[in-house]
DNA sequence: CATGAATGAGCATTCATTCAT
DNA sequence: AATGAATGAATGCTCATTCAT
C-alpha cells in the first residue's frame, strides 16, 4: 500500500541527516554555553531541535560526545575567523592594535565562545585533553603574534625581553574579563558592560595598553604614529 | 577510664554548632569552586564533613542557601585581605604596583575564589543579585585604587583621562586569566601556569604593564596634574 | 526457537504505552484510595506496576498529576455507571428507590471511590478545584434525581418544599457513612458493616427512609401537585 | 552562683508542664485534623507551641502517641458534651429530634472531630484499635438512643422493627456528610455548606427525616405534635 | 523540664541513556 | 534516519526521632 507508506513518511520529519546534526550542534552550543556541562540538559537540546533525544545519541554517542563536538567547533570557528586577518601591510604597532581589537571584538560578538571555554575550565579541562589534534594547530610557530612581534623587534619599534605567549595571554586576558565576569563585576560596580559607550572605551583602553607596553622605551622611541582605530573585524585571535 | 570516655564522647557527637557550620562551609567552598553550582553535590559536601546531609539544610536551608553563604564568605575574605594593604607610604607608582601584585597573588593563592566567581558568572549572576548588602560595601568611596590614582594625578606622575573602575578591571583581568583559563590555555600552549618561574615572570609582566600604562608620558601629561575625579564613580579594588 | 524469542520479548519490554498508562492508573487508584495523597508512595505504585518510577512522571508529570487523573477517572466511572440506570418506566417512588439502591450499591462495590473522595476532602478539595471541566458535567440540568422528583411532584406522589440537591445529599449521606466510617463506627459498636445480612438490612432501611420522607402525607400534599422546580438548581445524582 | 542559675532559669520558658502538654495537644488536634496522620508534621505542631520538637516526644513518646492522645481526647470531648443532654422530659419524637439536632450541631461546631475520625478511617482504624477502654463506653446499653426508642415503642409513637444502632448510624450519617464532604460536594454542586441559611435548612430537613421515619405508620399514627426546633446544644451525640 | 544539634531513612523528582519499532 | 517508550541511578530535600546539655 504505497499510500499509507507515503503517509507515514510524510508524518515523519523529512529532514536530511546533515541538517539534523547541524541543528543539534547549534542548539547544543547555546545550551552548553549558557549552562555549562553539568547544567546543560540533553532534553533541552532535543526539544529545541524538535527531534527525539535519541537522535543526539545517534549522532554524538553521548552528552560528552556532543559537548566535545561543540567545544571543537567553537575553536574551529575562531580559528577560521582569525585566518581572515591581514596584518602584513601594517606597521608592527598598527598590527598589534588590530590584533587586540579583533580579539576584543570576537569575544564581544561570540560570548558563547567565552562561555564554553569557561565551562571547559570549570570542568578542569578534562574534555579538551581528549582533543589531541587541536593542540598543535593553535600553538603553531606560524602564530600571527610571533610574526608581528618579530617585525617590531627587528625594526626597533618594540621592546625586547617579552615572551610571545605571555603577550598573547595578556591580550586575551584584557578582552576576556569583561565578558566572562560581566555579571559579578557589573553588579558590584554598577556597570553595564554591554553599553556601547563602555565597550568602545574599553576597546581603545585595551589596545592602547598593549601598544604602550610593547613600545620601545622613551629614549629609543621613534615617532609612534599609531593609528589604532580602524575598528574593523580583522586581526588574529587568541584561542583560550 | 577517663581517657577512653573522653575519646568516645569526642568521637561520637561533638555537638559543636559553630564548628559544624564552619566545616560545612569550608567543604562547600571546595565543592562549589571545583564543580560550580549545578555540578556540586550536597551529598559530597556532607560526606566530607562527616555529618548527615540534613545538617546542611539545618544550617543553610537549601543548596542555594549554602552556595550564597559560600559566595558571600568568599567576598568577605578577599575584602579582609585587602584591608591589610598599607599603601600610604608608597609613591603612586609603587602603590599601584603593590596593588597589582596583591591582586595577582590573591588569585594565585585562592583559586577557589576565582572558581567561585567564575561559577557565579556562569550562573548568570543570579545568586549575587540576592546579596544586596554587599554592593555598597564593595563600591565604597574609600576605594584603594581611587586613592592611589588620585595621588598620582595630583602629583603628575599618572596620566589623566582614565576611568578608575576601568583601571580596576584591567588589573583584575590581567591577574585573572591565568587562573581562570589555566586548563584550556595551558593545554593549548603547553604552558604550566603553576610553574614558579612562570608565575614570577607573569607577576612582573603585569605589574609593569599597568605601571607603564598609567605613567604620564614625559612630554605631555606630567604638567597636567588635574583632578580627574568623575566623582561618584569611585571603587574599591579587588572583588570581581 | 521462535517461542522462547517471543517469550523473552514479551517478558522484557512490552512497549505498550496504553497498557502502561492504564496499569499505573489502576495501581494509583488503589494506593491513593488506601493512603490518601500524602500517604501514597509513588514508589509503591511503580513497584506494583513493575515499571520504573520515571514512567509515572513520563505519563503523568507528577504525583499530583497522577492523583488528578485518578480523581477524574473515579468521577468518570461513577458517571458512566449511573448512565446505565433506566428509571423512566418506574413510578416516582420506585424510581427513587432504585436510585438510592444504586447509590448504596455503588459505594459498597467501589469503596475506593469513597476513599478517594474522602482523601480529596481531607486535602481541602484543593485538587478537585483544578478540574474545571468536570463541574458542569456533574451539575447538568438533566440530573436524574431532578427528573424523578419532578415526576413525583407532578403526579402528586411526592411532597413539595424540598430542594433537589438536598435530597441528593441525603441519599449520598445515607449510603456513604457505612463505607467511609466503617472502621471507627464498626469498632466502637462491634459491627461488621461488610456482613451480607447487615448490608442487606441497611440497603432496605435507607431506601425506605428516603421513600417515606418524599412520600406526600395522606392529608395535605397529595392535592398539591405543583411544579416545584426552582429551575437552575437541578442536579445529577451520584458524585460526591 | 545563684544569680546565674536564676538567670538561666529565667531564660528558659517558665511554663508549667501541664500547660505545655495541653498546648501541644491543642496544636496537634488542629494539625492532625487538617492534614491527617501522614500529612501532619511534628515540627508544625512544635512551632505552633513555641517549644522544641523534643518536648512532644517527652510528653507523648512518638507521633503516633500524640495522635492517639488526640483521637482519644476527641472522643472524650464529644462524650462529655452528650452527657449534658436531658431528654427525659420530652416526648419520644421531641427527644429524637433533639438528639438529631445535637448531633448535627456538634459536627458543625467541631469539624476537627469529623476530620479526625475521617483521618482515622483513612488509616484503616489501625490506631483506634489500640484504645481498648473506649469501646464499651461508647456502646453502653445506657445509650440515650436506646432509651428514647424504647419509650417510643412502648407508647406506640415509634414504628417497631428497626435496630437501635442502625438508627444511630442514620442520624450520624445525615449530619456527617455535609461536613466531611463539603469540599467535593460543595464544589460539584456549587453549594456553600457553611451558609447559615443552608445549615438551618439542612438541620430541619434531617430532623424531619428521622422523625418521619420513626413515626408509627399512618393508621396507628397519633397526633404527632412534634416541636423539633429548640435548636439548642443539648441532646445525645453519636461517636463515630 | 526544656532545648538545639544531630541523624538516617525515605521521598518526589530528574536525567542521561538504551531499546523496540 | 527517526521516534516514543522504558530504565536505573542519582539528587535535593524532608521528617520522625534521639542525644547531649
Amino acid at each position: 500500500m504505497p499510500i499509507s507508506k507515503v503517509e507515514s513518511a510524510a508524518l515523519r520529519k523529512p529532514k536530511n541527516p546533515e541538517k539534523s546534526r547541524a541543528d543539534i550542534l547549534e542548539a547544543a552550543i547555546a545550551e552548553f554555553a549558557s549552562r555549562g556541562f553539568d547544567g546543560a540538559r540533553v532534553d533541552a537540546i532535543a526539544r529545541q531541535t524538535n527531534t527525539a533525544r535519541a537522535m543526539i545519541y545517534y549522532y554524538f554517542k553521548s552528552k560528552e560526545g556532543l559537548y566535545l563536538a561543540v567545544l571543537e567547533d567553537a575553536y574551529v570557528r575562531i580559528r577560521k575567523a582569525e585566518q581572515s586577518l591581514d596584518l602584513a601591510h601594517l606597521s608592527p604597532e598598527q598590527a598589534i592594535g588590530e590584533l587586540v581589537g579583533f580579539t576584543f571584538d570576537y569575544y564581544q560578538r561570540h560570548p558563547e565562545f567565552v562561555a564554553l571555554v569557561v565551562a571547559e575550565n570549570q570542568a578542569g579541562g578534562r574534555f579538551i585533553r581528549k582533543m589531541r589534534k587541536m593542540k598543535r594547530q593553535n600553538v603553531s610557530g606560524d602564530g600571527v603574534i610571533g610574526e608581528v612581534l618579530g617585525r617590531g623587534w627587528r625594526d626597533g619599534s618594540f621592546r625586547s625581553g617579552v615572551d610571545e605567549i605571555d603577550v598573547h595571554m595578556t591580550i586575551a586576558a584584557l578582552g576576556w574579563f569583561q565578558i566572562a565576569n560581566r555579571h559579578t563585576f557589573g553588579h558590584l560596580f554598577h556597570r553595564d558592560f554591554a553599553a556601547p559607550a563602555t565597550v568602545k572605551r574599553h576597546r581603545a583602553l585595551i589596545i592602547g595598553m598593549v601598544q604602550q607596553f610593547l613600545r620601545a622605551s622613551a629614549t629609543t622611541d621613534r615617532a609612534a604614529a599609531s593609528v589604532n582605530g580602524r575598528s574593523g573585524e580583522l586581526a588574529e585571535s587568541l584561542p583560550v
